[in-house]
DNA sequence: GACGCAACTTAGAATGCTATAT
DNA sequence: ATATAGCATTCTAAGTTGCGTC
């Protein structure tokens, strides 16, 4: 809601962004050709009685969800999160239109044109089938590595450990000779290069090259498996004598259980979530549920609870954490380090592979998104005797701790948690499972590319398919159609129902209620508009205003007849029901696969437009940057503006404009030298007009530079790029760009996602084509 | 076929750490 | 030398999907 100020650089480029994306996503509305819309027209559409009856007939839902949650228009309460901006707004619509013919590229984009059937075929054959094929062809081309090459990245962290050594020398022997210095950091920094590029080695080694290897049956997810179990968070400490809780301004010592309890929430006194009516009240009922008798029938009232001093000592061990010196920085860092390596990995079919989250949730209060009913409550700790433990039979079984035994010990290889155990708020298992380097997440992961790839080569019949299927006599199947090409057009979520009640109020594309679409039959000079204003996922509001295909929008329009707020948009249809069908036009076809596989596609595409291979790295950066950004408003990826953003884009300006005022001055003072130079042949003067130039250009790179990263920076204020990156976007695709592109992989990679995407950095070639 | 649960992926916020500016 | 911006990592909530059960 406070967006309309974003600025507009931003805003310009964010079209620009919206306008690419519907580029490819606006596909399904390539055939709205002339013929279509006259077809539509002669439509008989909605004669059929069986549709009107359907229409009317209320979806028979055993928890009768379709109460209207909001008197009048109370819609705004909901939204928590600040809106996407405008810049799905309309300008930008106008392009879509526009952009019939290149929506349909994907068929005739030039890479799979030119680069010869054979090829492509090839290709297919090669990687389709993916992590499941068994084939000796989809075996990833062996490469030779070439450690040194990336040795760069660790370098900081082994540089620091010498810069720390040479302080002590310097402290210690006082006026020693700079050169002495120099000589000593020089040695230090090569044998830390080569202390680096040694361990990167080591680590490529011991890399568990799985891609390489065969799939196991259907089903069966390893053969062996090892590990300590989960790691327990420490004991609830009791407070010190002088730390007092106050009831009604008189002092209370709590019972050890009730001032833990306390504790959670006087911690969070910072918080906005402890001024919440709902959280302090479902915090005050688990509260007194952990109290004593005495203490339920004395604590009547949160508002007479002083927690200050509690919140007080919080605060001050928090600040004495940060303020730890070195050494004890380092003790502690070493003591993670050690509960790391005992609990942090297991042994999986003769590999060490890391543990994902290997720690137990400590207690806390249930800390929800948006406006979540169960906000506030206590969320109980994990006993060893709530805990079950997964692993092989023949392995060293995990030693409960001291005086406690596990819930339960099995031996399921057909699934790939470690332990697990049912958490008190929600009532849902929570996992201990592999973190995402690991082959058994690789592999997924792999194959979910491999789907949405296959998805690109069957999606033109399936949106014909849900193009004719608009105009069906069945409603089910209309709504499916129209819901499919929300899905397809939009990236959105499928949408399942959820329970009333239970959790924040949030919707998907099948969960759509009538208030959350508003139907414009023009706007702003566009025809047939679909307003979006929803909360999805994590409660982050989706809005968008769309033009789509009259049929949709006729659709539409009946879907809404005779319901009111609160009752579904889709009533005939469920995110199982879409599935379903889906999976009889593709196997594994799903709803997300649309959103894996348009975002992938999308990224290919704006790569392939944005890019110039005349740019320098901090160009290409952007366009990789933007690519990916188009990504990320496509799927709705929203971030809060970082705190510091206003601060932090002041001073980059400011330094911006000081870098001007040098250049000028760079460029007055090469103009004056050429003039001296100019007629004379003296070499010295020329040699001054070269060390101009070269200054002024100098000048000119950074600044550049600096321009670049301001307008990253900027269109990039409430976008969050990772989620895409870690989730959505085939990695193949950014590994292939960076070779093609030479840009070193570290600069759109960190050392996690390299290591996530390890199967894909070594497989790929410069070809890739998603 | 509704329902609920199990298992797994996707998500943004919170926190931690490090490189860089001052 | 210290403060801090910004990236990386951790945390755990909130989704999707498939399956078994009645």
């Amino acid at each position: 809601m406070s967006d309309t100020k974003t600025s507009s650089v931003a805003r310009t480029t964010r079209i620009d962004n919206n306008r690419t994306i519907y580029k490819f996503a606006g596909m399904a509305e390539d055939s709205n050709s002339v013929k279509a819309v006259e077809k539509e027209l002669k439509d008989p559409g909605l004669s059929g009685d069986a549709l009107v009856v359907n229409s009317k007939k209320k979806k028979a839902k055993a928890k009768g969800k379709a109460k209207p949650q909001h008197e009048g228009k109370e819609k705004t309460h909901r939204k928590m999160k600040t809106p996407k901006e405008e810049s799905m707004d309309f300008e930008d619509s106008g392009d879509r239109s526009s952009q019939v013919n290149v929506k349909e590229e994907p068929e005739e984009d030039p890479d799979f044109v030119t680069k010869g059937n054979g090829k492509k075929r090839k290709r297919k054959v090669d990687n389709t089938d993916g992590p499941s094929s068994t084939s000796e062809a989809s075996l990833p081309k062996k490469k030779k590595k070439k450690p040194a090459e990336e040795g760069q990245e660790n370098s900081a962290t082994v540089k620091k450990k010498f810069k720390g050594k040479k302080e002590k020398v310097i402290k210690e022997e006082g006026g020693r000779s700079v050169s002495t210095k120099k000589k000593k950091t020089k040695e230090e920094i090569e044998t830390a290069r080569a202390l680096k590029i040694k361990k990167k080695e080591e680590e490529e080694k011991q890399r568990w090259r799985w891609w390489e290897e065969e799939k196991y049956e259907d089903g069966i997810k390893w053969r062996f498996l090892e590990h300590k179990g989960p790691y327990f968070p420490p004991e609830y400490q009791p407070l010190p004598d002088d730390i007092k809780f106050y009831y009604n301004g008189k002092p209370v010592k709590l019972s050890l259980p009730a001032e833990e309890v306390a504790l959670f929430f006087a911690q969070m006194l910072d918080h906005e979530y402890t001024t919440k009516e709902v959280f302090r009240n479902n915090f005050f009922r688990d509260w007194r549920k952990e109290m004593t008798l005495e203490e339920r029938q004395l604590i009547m009232d949160l508002n007479k609870c002083d927690f200050g001093e509690l919140h007080a000592m919080h605060k001050q061990k928090v600040e004495a954490r940060k303020n730890l010196n070195k050494e004890e920085k380092l003790v502690n860092k070493e003591a993670n380090q050690k509960i790391v390596d005992e609990y942090g990995y297991c042994v999986l079919d003769h590999h060490r592979e890391r543990i994902g989250n290997f720690k137990i949730e400590p207690p806390g209060l249930f800390r929800g998104r948006g406006d979540h009913p169960k906000q506030g409550m206590l969320k109980k700790r994990i006993q060893p005797e709530d805990v079950i433990i997964n692993c092989s039979k023949d392995s060293r079984i995990p030693e409960p701790p001291a005086g406690h035994r596990w819930k339960e010990v099995r031996h399921d290889n057909t699934v790939t948690w470690l332990a697990s155990w049912t958490e008190n708020v929600q009532g849902s298992c929570k996992y201990v499972m592999l973190n995402a380097n690991s082959k058994l997440k690789g592999e997924k992961d792999w194959e979910k590319y491999e789907v949405a790839r296959k998805l690109k080569t069957c999606v033109d019949a399936i949106r014909a398919q849900y193009q004719e299927d608009l105009k069906s006599k069945q409603m089910g199947t209309r709504q499916r159609a129209v819901a499919l090409y929300f899905i397809d057009k939009l990236a959105l979520r499928a949408g399942n129902e959820k329970e009333e009640g239970e959790t924040a109020d949030t919707v998907g594309c099948c969960s759509l209620r009538v208030e959350h679409i508003t139907l414009h039959d023009t706007l702003d000079g566009h025809k047939c508009v679909v307003e979006f204003d929803f909360l999805g996922k994590d409660c982050i509001r989706y809005y968008n205003k769309v033009p789509v295909i009259k049929r949709v929008f006729k659709n539409l329009k009946l879907f809404m007849e005779n319901k009111q707020e609160g009752d579904d948009l889709f009533d005939r249809l469920n995110t199982q029901m879409l599935n379903k069908h889906l999976s009889s036009l593709m196997p594994g076809l799903t709803a997300k696969v649309f959103r894996t596989y348009n975002a992938s596609i999308t990224l290919q595409q704006q790569l392939k437009e944005l890019g110039n291979m005349k740019d320098n790295v901090a160009e290409k950066l952007l366009s990789y940057n933007r690519a990916n950004r188009a990504v990320a408003i496509l799927c709705n990826h929203q971030r809060a503006p970082p705190k510091t953003f206003e601060q932090s884009m002041a001073t980059l300006q400011s330094k911006i404009d000081s870098r001007k005022e040098q250049l000028d001055l760079a460029k007055k003072e090469l103009k004056q030298a050429k003039k001296e130079a100019k007629g004379s042949s003296d070499n010295k003067l020329l040699i001054v007009v070269e060390k101009k130039k070269k200054a002024v250009q100098r000048c000119e790179e950074q600044l550049l530079k600096m321009e670049v990263q301001a307008t990253d920076r900027e269109e990039n204020k409430q976008v969050a790029l990772s989620t895409s990156k870690l989730n959505y976007l085939d990695p193949r695709i950014s590994v292939a760009w960076c070779k093609n592109m030479e840009v070193p992989l570290e600069k759109i990679y960190n050392k996690t996602l390299r290591d996530k995407f390890a199967w894909a950095i070594d497989m790929t070639e410069h070809d890739f084509v998603f």
